[in-house]
RNA sequence: GGCGCCGUAGCCAAGUGGCUAAGGCAGCGGAUUGCAAAUCCGCCAUCGUGGGUUCGACUCCCACCGGCGCCUCCA
């Protein structure tokens, strides 16, 4: 049964949707003035794990993730830089894209546009009016908090401690608390018609036009970052449930932010064994612009996607996790006895791990109870894996399971001595490929080790280095035939001095880099 | 000041009112290996501090100390 936490309530709830079967997600997505740094992945990366689970769960899930592409950041930056407003939208919606892809996630159904959502935002605002909501002013609409009845249940504050009066309009609003649905263009600025001049949208209104628009007035999930609970989700919900009259979402889900220390932005380095008091002495905080950080496709030079979305998951989502680079080669060493067992399982079958079929839903499991221990602790891990995951998606947990499943397979592999050759039959390899497919079914909910990481496709290199390769390892294996163990061992670690690393097995010896 | 979160081994990180407190990284010992690498086995924590509730708390409550977030169109 599966749990979630909502914010509403502050509690875990049984996760029960609107629609039996179907489940609707709607995710903050990016303001696409800038790159993207580290910590607007997080959203996506967890959020697509989400789905996941709850595709492979049963349900048929549709996730949204807005882009928006009008704001006055944007309008600021494009003047900065002198471009226009949505070609510099264009390029940095391209960058979030391709930072998307890199980390794997692909689950996103929907990207809606603010600016492809003006007819909407619009009828949205006028119903607000209608409905005694909000008010004209000056070509502004304003959406007024005081007629809202439960403004602040997300947040629990009051409206007395909303006050903010933006930039400079607090004479136009009604009250402090009120925000702006719709904002008059000055001269100079984009701007889209509408029933109240030239203008734009506020902030808030593209997401509770957009979520209507793709999920209906009432959905099951609403997620994205903490620091967006107020006054941005406070807001979403005012607007929605006036206009509607219904609840907005069902869940309110809110990850925590990625944190950074000074160290952020130093790429490369010295990483021996980092002092001690190094750490705890680096001032630690949120990523944000004001503080700075590099942009998430430069840290993509370092690190693959992959090993950032492993170390994200590594944290439940509603705590912080604090971005360092030491932490990622952690999680790096961690990834590569998964890796290596991928390559194991291909020695030993002859077929690629990569390859194999599994089942996309958890009621397709088709697993032999015959008792034997093997495949009972498979089973034991494997429901201790879903455990993990309905309570609240705890991923964290989910990986230890992933760590122990792989264990088990090795040790099998090592118990039934299948690196040699004639030691297998089909019952054995049967029952490894059964334990395996446990591992890449269970994984892929994650949106891990779904396809070979880049280093270990060979052909990276060369056919040359392939070919001096196989000389010299044909030269030490004549060495060691010879007992002549200096000439072997001194190939070896000229080898490892340059970076590769060879790997003597019953059935030859391999070689990798790194 | 208001709202809220966190403090588990050297580091990261799950979890739980009583059963061996997951897992990862690092380290140590062993099996294996010509030696390695990889793999496997074993070792490595009384859960920030002080009270309280309870037959029993690391887990619930209170206080304190320490770290952090939001309250500013920052994911």
């Amino acid at each position: 049964m599966l749990r979630v936490y909502n914010t509403l309530s502050r509690t875990k709830e049984p996760f029960e949707p609107v629609h039996e079967g179907k489940v609707g997600i709607y995710l903050c997505g990016p303001t696409v003035y800038k790159p993207s740094h580290i910590g607007h992945m997080v959203g996506p990366v967890i959020f697509d794990a989400v789905k996941r689970y709850l595709a492979y769960s049963g349900y048929d899930v549709t996730l949204v993730v807005n882009v928006t592409d009008v704001d006055d950041k944007l309008i600021a930056e494009s003047q900065r830089r002198g471009v226009p407003m949505a070609q510099l939208a264009a390029e940095m919606t391209t960058d979030y894209m391709n930072n998307l892809e890199a980390l794997g996630v692909d689950a996103i159904d929907h990207f809606p546009r603010c600016t492809e959502t003006m007819d909407e935002i619009i009828e949205f605002t006028r119903t607000l009016i209608e409905k005694g909501f909000a008010y004209e002013a000056r070509g502004d609409v304003y959406f007024e908090v005081g007629k809202c009845p439960g403004y602040g249940k997300l947040s629990h504050r009051g409206i007395e401690a909303t006050q903010g009066d933006g930039g400079g309009m607090a004479e136009r609003k009604r009250a402090g608390a009120d925000f702006a649905l719709w904002k008059s263009a000055k001269p100079d600025e984009p701007s889209w018609p509408s029933p109240w001049g030239p203008g734009r949208p506020g902030w808030h209104i593209e997401c509770s036009a957009m979520s209507r628009k793709l999920l209906g007035e009432t959905f099951d999930v609403h997620g994205g970052g903490l620091d967006l609970m107020f006054p941005h989700h406070e807001n979403e919900i005012a607007q929605s449930e006036c206009c509607h009259g219904r609840p907005m979402a069902r869940y309110w889900m809110h990850n925590g932010l990625m944190q950074a220390g000074s160290e952020v932005g130093k790429v490369g380095g010295r990483h021996t064994r980092a002092a001690e008091g190094d750490l705890a002495s680096q001032e630690i905080g949120k990523i944000s612009k004001s503080k700075g950080s590099e942009p998430f496709r430069d840290l993509l030079k370092q690190f693959s996607g992959e090993t950032i979305r492993f170390f994200v998951l590594s944290t439940h989502y509603r705590r912080p996790i604090d971005f360092s680079e030491q932490r990622l080669r952690e999680v790096e060493t961690g990834m590569d006895t998964f890796h290596r067992f991928f390559k194991r399982f291909e020695r030993v079958m002859g077929c690629n791990y990569y390859n194999i079929e599994t089942p996309k839903r958890i009621n397709e499991w088709d697993f032999p109870r015959d008792g034997h221990p093997f495949l009972l602790a498979v089973t034991k891990r494997s429901a201790n894996f879903l455990s993990c995951m309905d309570d609240d998606f705890n991923t964290g947990g989910a990986i230890g399971e992933l760590f122990e499943l792989v264990r088990l397979l090795n040790k099998y592999v090592d118990d039934e001595n299948l690196e040699e050759p004639e030691n297998r039959t089909s019952d054995n390899l049967q029952k490894l490929r059964i334990g395996a497919k446990r591992l890449r079914e269970l994984a892929s909910t994650l949106g891990l080790f779904r396809n070979p990481p880049q280093e270990s496709s060979g052909s990276g290199d060369d056919e040359l280095t392939g070919k001096l390769m196989e000389l010299l390892i044909e030269l030490r294996a004549e060495s060691r035939r010879k007992k002549d163990f200096a000439t072997a061992d001194q190939i070896r670690n000229r080898l490892t001095e340059i970076g590769v690393v060879l790997e003597d097995r019953p059935g030859g010896t391999d070689w990798s880099r790194k």
